[in-house]
RNA sequence: GUGGAUGUAGCUCAGUUGGCAGAGCGCUUGGUUGUGGCCCAAGUGGUCGUGGGUUCAAGUCCCAUCAUUCACCCCA
């Protein structure tokens, strides 16, 4: 180590921005709440079988991305890559299946994968996400893509789009393969060597690539999915479909969306951050009702989507919206001597305990440096506490935004920023 | 893991054919013996990413290295 500094593809979430945390995450928590979702949290490591066994052994996240280490017991542990895997282990481990035949249920945390960084990439990131665990109706999908859409309507979002497909049962899906390779077979040697090299094993994947001629031989000459489902499958997306009509919400049918981890089964859908990078998926997510069997657990359908944090925060910079917020600070304290400072300490307490948000300056500055300090921070009221003040145990509360100051006696002071004020007593 | 771009003050960036390291913003102080913003003035602040090399002389040219960044891969 020579510098100290942050290790590559992580950042800090400096001072003067995570107040853009701390709004979002306030609004999380009210549309959660007005959803019926409750909070779930797991560690952020855990055993590295976890999801080797629930991502996929072969998933690039697995096989490639994830930081694992042993422990001194020589047990093999892994820093969290996604949090699906997580949350189903916790409804395995601790039978929640028991509490109640539904789980409606949200997160918010760090997330690892060892990549290369990018606009919208990071090595620790964050996402937050939900997962309904029980209901395999289609009502239950439609409750979980509206409330990402929710999400981000409640911000202020503009610039996004939702796609959803469905890539049918894991029968469905299997059988859709093989018709895809057959199709795509005489085209073949057209194809990129990446896309040459998936043709027998994950055909889906090759909706990914972004060569233009790989993109012009599948759009010529592979059959849709969605036309190869099986009843039951088509009949799920269909009804999908209207309740999403029924809501109002506008989306994208995108047979071209496959991806996705291995467990994902039906539903895919994907938010789309129309002014964002390379890396514009602001969302992803489907169900996937073979994940906790998987995982030894019970067999319960479940449905969910995660969202990136950094992505989120980057949309919303590009559409500025985030505004400069002010501390709301409602009193600034302005001693002029050390004495002055002591004598009005209690003063000070007494307001900061009746939850009013007090600053006290602690730089022994002149009063113009003060005065400038409180006008920096967007203080409500000033008062500079110089002898006189302490002889008449009142203060000259100057209001920085009208700009006019009136004389109140200290046991009034509340009375005073109580017009302002946005207090709770702590 | 692959490819491109970029590293100069806290931030955004100039820096000419190689010739004494700059601007704007910010920050501090002053222009008022106890009153902010606007304005004016002064000040603070840089091992020029790091290590080699060429040269009388390198921020500038060469090599290496590290970091950042964008894109690929993949994903949130």
């Amino acid at each position: 180590m020579q510098k100290l500094r942050t290790i590559k593809g992580t950042h800090d979430i400096l001072p003067w921005e995570s107040h853009k945390w701390q709004k979002i995450e306030s609004v999380l928590r009210e549309v959660f709440a007005a959803y019926a979702y409750k909070e779930v949290r797991t560690p952020v490591f855990e055993y590295t079988a976890l999801f080797a066994r629930g991502v996929g052994e072969f998933s690039d996240i697995v096989s490639k991305e994830m930081y694992t280490f042993e422990d001194k017991g020589g047990e093999s542990l892994t820093l969290r890559p996604e949090l699906t895997a997580s949350v189903a282990r916790s409804f395995i481990q601790h039978n929640y299946q028991q509490e109640a035949p539904l789980h409606k249920l949200w997160y918010l945390g760090p997330l690892f994968r060892q990549e290369r960084p990018q606009a919208g990439r990071q090595r620790q990131f964050h996402q937050f996400g939900i997962e309904v665990i029980g209901s395999p109706h289609p009502e239950a999908d439609a409750e979980v893509i509206e409330l990402a859409c929710r999400v981000y309507r409640a911000l202020g979002l503009r610039n996004w789009e939702l796609h959803i497909n469905s890539i049918g049962s894991i029968e469905a899906r299997k059988n859709y393969m093989d018709i895809l390779r057959a199709a795509l077979e005489p085209h073949k040697d057209g194809l990129c060597d990446t896309c040459r090299e998936r043709f027998h094993g994950n055909i889906l994947r090759l909706f990914d690539c972004k060569n233009p001629e790989c993109g012009r031989i599948m759009k010529a000459h592979a059959p849709a999915i969605l036309d190869h489902l099986s009843p039951e499958d088509t009949e799920h997306f269909n009804a999908l479909r209207n309740y999403l009509d029924a809501v109002g919400i506008p989306y994208v049918i995108d047979p071209a969306l496959v991806r996705g981890l291995d467990y994902y089964t039906r539903t895919t859908f994907e938010i789309k951050g129309t002014a964002l990078g390379a890396q514009d998926a602001l969302c992803g997510g489907g169900r996937y009702d073979l994940l906790i069997r998987d995982l030894d657990g019970p067999d319960t359908p479940a449905v969910g989507f995660a969202a990136g944090m950094e992505r989120l925060i980057l949309a919303m910079d590009a559409e500025g919206l985030f505004e400069q917020e002010s501390d709301g600070l409602d009193l600034y304290i302005a001693p002029m001597d050390s004495r002055c400072l002591e004598k009005v300490l209690p003063l000070v307490t007494a307001l900061r305990e009746k939850g009013y948000r007090v600053q006290l300056e602690l730089l022994r500055r002149s009063v113009k440096a003060m005065l400038r300090d409180a006008n920096r921070q967007q203080v409500q009221w000033v008062a500079v506490v110089g002898e006189q003040e302490l002889e008449k145990r009142s203060m000259n509360l100057k209001n920085l935004r009208e700009n006019d100051q009136l004389e109140t006696a200290w046991d009034e002071i509340g009375a005073v920023l109580d017009r302002t004020s946005k207090r709770k007593p702590i």
